[in-house]
RNA sequence: GGCCCCUUCGUCUAGCGGUCUAGGACGCGGCCCUUUCACGGCUGAAACACGGGUUCGAGUCCCGUAGGGGUCACCA
């Protein structure tokens, strides 16, 4: 049993319980998507549940857009919850009722003080350099000392004297002195809870057993086990949580990741990078975490092998290059059909409404193995839907030289004789022309590709023309022909 | 600054006192495959931050130093 020191847990087979807690203030970042992946396979690992809870005790900086958002961004990396999201902020009036048991119980009290008032102390101490500690002069006054209708805020009466040890399942035994903690606010002058008490109450109220978040937390876990304990001594029942702080991730240059960084939202990484979710939550769980030499990790594996203890303490870095060549093996699974639909509506958006899915999933196999994401797919797939006359890139239009355009003559000229239009009679065809003319195959390959794509780079030759059909192949070709045929188009 | 935490190739990591002349992956270089680009295969360069201990033996344990991060709100 790990646990913080002094509660004696009663239950020691309890079914494991974890949350994700963003707060709606922003979109889910990457950090955010990982803990709440972290917290996901930890519940599933042990059979247990996930929850999820919006704290949007901060009526000000909290958006629907954003909620919104986070629940978009789980849900396409498949982290949605066991059962309906906890909004925090309805339950406030909860939240109320224990800080007015630890006022009654008095291990919280009335403060007076102002934002001002602290404000000068607080800048005292920093002028005459040693660090400041609240001391108020309310935590010991008698209710008769109150004045009236002056505002005050609730705070908890923490303890000075000892220490208090979590036994973090990632950082390992971490202890702070209690004269470190300062009788910090639950309830802010105009009654509503603070973060600090609403945290310890959802998840003591929603039978949380394993607070898994980033390590930004590890000081915040010593106050809420003030509260915890408080109210575990007043009422019982309110038992310390399992503690695992994992830690953040930075941005490419080791900095934390922010919004200058690749801190963007996961909605970002799906839409404007063209990745798969399955790519991210593999990249995600291999960051900071390891089993063996394994690298492609499918979420049945990550599930059975997954162990909390086994996360990496320090900081890692966020690696673009690496997400994308794991999102491009995931490409190279995933079904033809399911890309040609992710990459329908970029076709559609990038200018070609008449993108024919039947014919894009019949490419795919050709254009997934040459693509790290769904942008290079849809680019690879232009060629499929251009109109004549192609626009040629720069490369494409050098290759067609004078000589080059007698030889696509030439080779309209054959291929027009074509009885079969397959694979294997154009390759044989192409191939034996190439032999009679004494010429690499590259030499006629280049100067076709040009025509049939406008492009340099492409799928196999050979594919481009079954793609495109006899028809529409012979017409760019013809396109682009040399002389001495007459190009009827 | 106080407090807390971290430190293996450029990056992500394996390593849980001897099997480490430190393994894998991405990235980078070379070779092969090849009509292009990729994919794939082979291969090369590349790390235990530093200094003290403990031990027969330390990447692995302890202590310092340096560097990095987090946190110090009536924000979450």
């Amino acid at each position: 049993m790990a646990s913080g020191s002094a509660t004696s847990g009663s239950s020691g087979t309890k079914a494991v319980v974890t949350r994700f807690a963003p707060s709606p203030t922003g979109f889910l970042h990457i950090g955010g998507a990982r803990t709440a992946l972290f917290n996901w396979l930890f519940a599933r690992h042990h059979g247990g549940k996930y929850l999820l809870r919006v704290e949007d005790t901060d009526r000000a900086r909290s958006t629907d857009a954003a909620i919104e958002a986070i629940f978009d961004g789980l849900s396409w990396l498949g982290l949605n919850g066991d059962e309906e999201p906890v909004f925090q902020f309805a339950r406030s009036e909860r939240h109320a009722e224990v800080a007015a048991k630890l006022l009654e119980a008095g291990q919280a009290y009335r403060c007076y003080l102002t934002s001002e008032q602290l404000a000068e102390r607080r800048q005292k101490a920093q002028d005459e350099r040693r660090p400041f500690r609240l001391d108020s002069e309310w935590r010991d006054a008698d209710a008769s000392q109150w004045p009236d209708n002056q505002p005050y805020v609730v705070r908890v009466k923490a303890p000075r004297e000892g220490e208090t040890t979590i036994d973090d399942q990632v950082q390992g035994p971490i202890t702070v002195q209690n004269r470190e903690l300062d009788d910090f606010v639950i309830l802010r002058s105009d009654g509503t809870p603070t973060y600090m008490l609403a945290v310890v109450v959802d998840d003591r109220d929603m039978g949380v057993t394993h607070v898994i978040r980033g390590d930004d937390h590890i000081n915040n876990a010593f106050r809420q086990l003030v509260i915890l304990r408080a109210m575990n001594a007043i009422e019982g029942g309110w038992e310390d949580p399992v503690y695992a702080h994992i830690p953040l991730i930075h941005g490419a240059d080791g900095a934390k990741l922010s919004k200058r960084h690749g801190a963007l939202g996961v909605d970002a990484y799906r839409d404007e990078m063209g990745l798969l979710p399955d790519a991210v939550f593999n990249y995600l769980l291999r960051l900071g975490w390891g089993h063996g030499d394994e690298e492609i990790i499918s979420r049945e594996q990550a599930v059975e092998w997954f162990d909390i203890t086994n996360v990496n303490k320090g900081a890692s870095r966020f690696d673009l290059a690496k997400l994308q060549n794991l999102n491009g093996h995931y490409l190279r699974e995933a079904s033809d059909e399911y890309l040609a639909d992710l990459v329908l509506p970029r076709l559609v958006a990038a200018g070609y409404p008449d993108a024919d899915k039947a014919l894009l999933a019949r490419a795919m196999a050709e254009l997934k193995v040459r693509a790290k994401d769904l942008n290079d797919l849809a680019e690879g797939a232009v060629f499929l839907f251009a109109k004549r006359p192609l626009t040629m890139t720069e490369k494409a239009q050098k290759l067609l030289t004078d000589e080059a355009r007698e030889r696509l003559a030439a080779i309209h000229e054959r291929l027009s004789g074509e009885p079969e239009w397959t694979l294997e009679a154009l390759e044989a065809n192409l191939k034996a022309m190439a032999a009679e003319l004494e010429l690499g195959l590259g030499k006629l390959a280049q100067p076709l590709r040009a025509a049939l794509t406008g492009q340099t780079t492409s799928p196999g030759i050979f594919d481009v023309l079954v793609l495109l059909g006899r028809d529409e192949s012979l017409a760019r070709i013809a396109a682009q022909a040399g002389e001495h045929t007459e190009t009827q188009a």
